[in-house]
DNA sequence: ACCGTCATGTAATCGGTTACATGATTCT
DNA sequence: AGAATCATGTAACCGATTACATGACGGT
């Protein structure tokens, strides 16, 4: 019942639980890869690990059925709920990096136009997939938040593809 | 001398000291710090353990010096030129994540006014940043990776200020 | 001389990734 | 019935972060 370090990993599960209501780590998975995996890329097996880590410290309650595949079925508890809404009212100190494998081979001299060509692909299919996404999500009022960041995800697409085109 | 999984830290560590033509922990730390840093952090342990990993593979050469600090150097051997080029060269498949701490915020529903008012300062903070190194670094030829990257960054920046205002 | 900061490094821990493995379904 | 894919989970390894520790140097 330690209060661990709580990383945005944890704070994936925590909020796609707290929203969902409760969620097998198989629910996680589908849910996170049809989401904020975009935004922030979560291996399947931490899908597992961390809800037991979080079951440990008091904020999930774990709960295995008894016949068949033997699931774990994940809900937040009320520990579980404060911590997740201490994290969205706390002030976001941490800065982001762009981390961006091409940009970092530019960096160190590699021929931009030829990056460049393999980025683009890249960030026109993106920029697609979101589009599409969005306008089937737009108008739900209940996801204000998802809406919110594919917009963001949607503007830095349209910059990226506008900097590596001027690079092609 | 096996050849181990090559991060983007090892690259950076790499392209850092082919660069400079030889290099110390220390004088690492400087470097990704003034430049590479701002696109993707290092921790300072880190610039100690990966020439250790990179050398045990040959890709750099360490070379201790004898009195006072024991200080180790080191270059990079042809090998590690070599993989650094392949790596230059290599296309680029992984695809890039936003992985902003803000916008997860956001996206799990926090008040995206107050998010973005934290936001905004960061932002202009390093926009500001950018732009006077920048300007220092953009003539030199020889810079010219940086400057790029330095560009990417100021357009992002932009683009995350022209968000984020809209929300506070 | 002393204190603070810069410089330099190692050890321990832990989150994250990769690899492995097998039980259910669905489709042909 | 068999193959392929989906679903579910564990184990091992390794890179990355945190914490600890000490030596050198510049200023007062």
């Amino acid at each position: 019942m330690q209060e661990p370090n709580l990383t945005p990993v944890s704070y994936i599960v925590l909020g796609m639980i707290a929203w969902a209501g409760k969620a097998t780590p198989y629910d996680l998975k589908q849910m996170v890869a049809a989401s904020v995996g975009n935004l922030w890329s979560v291996q399947h097996a931490q899908l597992y690990t961390e809800p037991a880590r979080l079951a440990g410290a008091g904020l999930l309650t774990e709960k295995r059925e008894e016949g068949g595949r033997r699931r774990k079925t994940y809900s937040v508890t009320a520990r579980g709920r404060r911590a997740l809404e201490r994290w969205l009212a706390s002030p976001t100190a941490e800065d982001y990096e762009l981390r961006d494998p091409g940009l970092l081979k530019v960096f160190f001299g590699a021929e931009p136009a030829s990056v460049a060509a393999d980025q683009l692909e890249v960030h026109e299919q993106k920029l697609a997939q979101y589009e599409e996404t969005y306008s089937s999500i737009a108008s739900d009022e209940s996801l204000r938040g998802p809406a919110l960041t594919l917009e963001a995800g949607i503007r830095h697409e349209r910059e990226w593809i506008r900097f590596w085109r001027e690079l092609v």
